[in-house]
RNA sequence: UCGGGGAUCGUCUAACGGCAGGACAGGGGACUUUGGAUCCUCUAAUCGUGGUUCGAAUCCACGUCCCCGAGCCA
């Protein structure tokens, strides 16, 4: 905790826990879980849960689980389960042995149905899809009762058997339960618990061929782990009273199911129809391509979960309705990568530099610090000669108001090095500057002058015949609009794709990163924290641009 | 139109009838061997109209706007 802000956060959720702790409706404990569907990749929507989630737990000493919320084998897949298992791993949270699926509470919910059936709460229909629909109604008008809904106890269980049994196509009977056609919810409108659907569960196969629906299953599942606060998103608020009407017609344990507002961030998009459809349509590399806001999109690029938690305790919780703005986001990945990430010096658009006083074929190893903010990282020599790369926006034939670095005959500091004065500018025929010839001052070795003469700017470099060839992934912003669906009318969002959210240069390093493993976080000083992405082979390391460093003469820059 | 939610600086979020606070973003400055980091500082908000009250973001009334809901998805 950098400051007092985070330490004392708290949120409506967690009144609410405290107050039924006060009261002692759960006898004091607090058990929750995060439930996700396996039919996608977790995002940093999703990271918000489970911190919130987990983090309750933590904070009240109590327990969390995983539990996969696969009711339906037609959209989940075992990858997606493998893929979320190691996400949430990734992310800190820890289930302990808690790993659970609603799958594995299958036959139990099929007893409860069955109990349901026998109170006369609930109904095999043999409506079809469509007929369901008409007769539920609308928003502004009623349902009409099905014509099956009074069927006898005896024939309803002897239907509902025969659909487990296998005796019905897809689609041709559901079971329901008995509420109330009327309800001004729809949801209470005799929801659907039970569909036949023949296809093979990733984890059940070919046992079962009618599948519980999400509101069936979900609120007994929480009932059977002894949840104790089922927090769930907004869009399920209107499901709150068929979650309590289940527990309650079964006489169960019954959890209290709270809400909050998912999260949305400026310039991305997040829901997992869009996301697939950037995977699928090549806009993106991929469900772990660094511009996207998926977990593994985010550990690619080098965001950790460290810079993850503190975002979801900044955001806040609350039930508005809100898109969070992504600068807060880089912002804290650059908190957490300023204090963790080694200082390294590398040059994304090169410029030579000659200095002609310097002798040539000489090497010297000079000491540079690995990471001010943390001295126990120590430090390490980087070598320099008489032929260097620097940045070539470091240099400027006619430097404008307030630009303090290298120009003809201006003096700045070689980070670690020497001052350098430029003499000389090298040009090409079409006049494009290809080299500067500069002089060097070797009574300034390790950056500062006896005579005490200041120089306003210290820029980075790389020895030329030290210098490590790398590729360097520059990311941006995925799209140009905050709003992606701020589209003029028949436009899509996709409209609104940044073309430039990839950039690939080659750029030169300093050869202390040799060999660096995949994941390896660094800060190319005055430019960005990188990420060595496991593309990267013995010979070429290839780096991802996580986040920009703040840009003081960019904002200057852009006044002008 | 029916039901359920929501509205506080540009953004996110506090306040539980008693000085509208914090963070990010933005402006200004200090410091600096990273124009980084850090520090200081400024700008900036209660959806509207009434009412209750010594006192209202908070309570009441009436509006307005936004989100969710008519899957055998979750």
């Amino acid at each position: 905790m950098t400051n007092g802000e985070t330490t004392s956060r708290t949120d409506f959720i967690r009144e609410i826990i405290d107050e039924d702790i006060r009261t002692g409706r759960f006898g004091g404990r607090v058990h929750t879980r995060f439930p996700p569907e396996p039919n996608g990749y977790l995002h940093i929507g999703h990271a918000k849960s489970v911190m919130l989630n987990y983090g309750i737990a933590k904070d009240y000493g109590g327990k969390f689980n995983l539990r996969f919320d696969d009711t339906n084998p037609t959209k989940e897949e075992q990858e997606y389960i493998d893929a979320i298992i190691e996400d949430v791993r990734w992310l800190g949270a820890d289930w302990e042995d808690r790993l659970f699926y609603a799958s594995d509470y299958f036959e139990q919910l099929y007893q409860w149905a069955e109990d349901l059936i026998r109170k006369g709460l609930a109904y095999v229909c043999d409506l079809s899809a469509d007929e369901v629909r008409e007769y539920r109604g609308t928003l502004t008008e009623p349902g009409r009762n099905s014509p099956y809904r009074d069927r006898s106890v005896e024939e309803n269980l002897d239907l509902f058997r025969r659909m487990r049994a296998g005796e019905f196509p897809d689609g041709s009977r559901t079971l329901r339960a008995k509420i109330d056609m009327a309800s001004p919810n729809l949801n209470l409108r005799d929801p659907v618990m039970y569909r036949i659907l023949h296809a093979e569960h990733p984890r059940t196969g070919n046992a079962w061929c009618i599948y519980p629906t999400y509101d069936w299953a979900h609120g007994q599942s929480d009932s059977i782990e002894g949840i104790t606060h089922s927090i769930c998103t907004l869009e399920f608020e209107d499901h709150r009273p068929l979650y309590e009407w289940f527990l309650q017609a079964l006489g169960i344990y019954a959890p209290r199911q709270i809400e909050f507002a998912r999260l949305n961030l400026t310039y991305t998009v997040m829901s997992k129809r869009r996301l697939l459809r950037l995977v699928n349509e090549g806009h993106v590399r991929g469900w772990d391509d660094p511009r996207l806001p998926t977990l593994r999109g985010l550990r690619r690029r080098g965001v950790t979960p460290e810079a993850l938690k503190d975002f979801t305790e900044r955001i806040g919780v609350a039930k508005n309705n809100s898109t969070v703005d992504i600068a807060l986001l880089e912002y804290c990945i650059r908190q957490d990568l300023n204090r963790r990430a080694l200082r390294v010096m590398g040059v994304l658009d090169p410029l030579k530099v000659t200095l002609v006083n310097y002798p040539e074929g000489q090497v010297e190893w000079l000491e540079a610090i690995n990471n001010p903010e943390d001295p126990s990282a120590g430090t390490r020599l980087v070598p320099f000669t008489r032929e260097l790369w620097i940045e070539r926006e470091d240099f400027r034939e006619v430097p404008p108001p307030k630009y303090y670095r290298l120009s003809p005959g201006r003096e700045v500091r070689l980070r670690y090095g020497y001052f350098i004065k430029c003499v000389d500018v090298v040009k090409d025929a079409d006049g494009n500057v290809v080299e500067l010839l500069c002089t060097y001052d070797p009574e300034t070795r390790g950056g500062s002058a006896p005579d005490g003469r200041k120089v306003k700017s210290t820029i980075h470099w790389v020895s030329v015949p030290h210098a490590l060839t790398a590729e360097a992934r520059l990311y941006d912003r995925l799209f140009l609009k905050e709003d992606p669906d701020d589209v003029p009318e028949g436009g899509s969002w996709l409209d609104n794709l940044n073309p430039n959210s990839l950039e690939v240069r080659t750029c030169y390093v300093e050869p202390s990163v040799a060999g660096a493993a995949p994941g390896s976080l660094y800060q190319f000083e005055r430019l960005a924290y990188f990420c060595v992405d496991p593309d990267s082979t013995p010979e070429r390391l290839v780096f991802n641009r996580t986040v920009a460093l703040k840009d003081e003469w960019a904002k200057i820059q852009g006044k002008t």
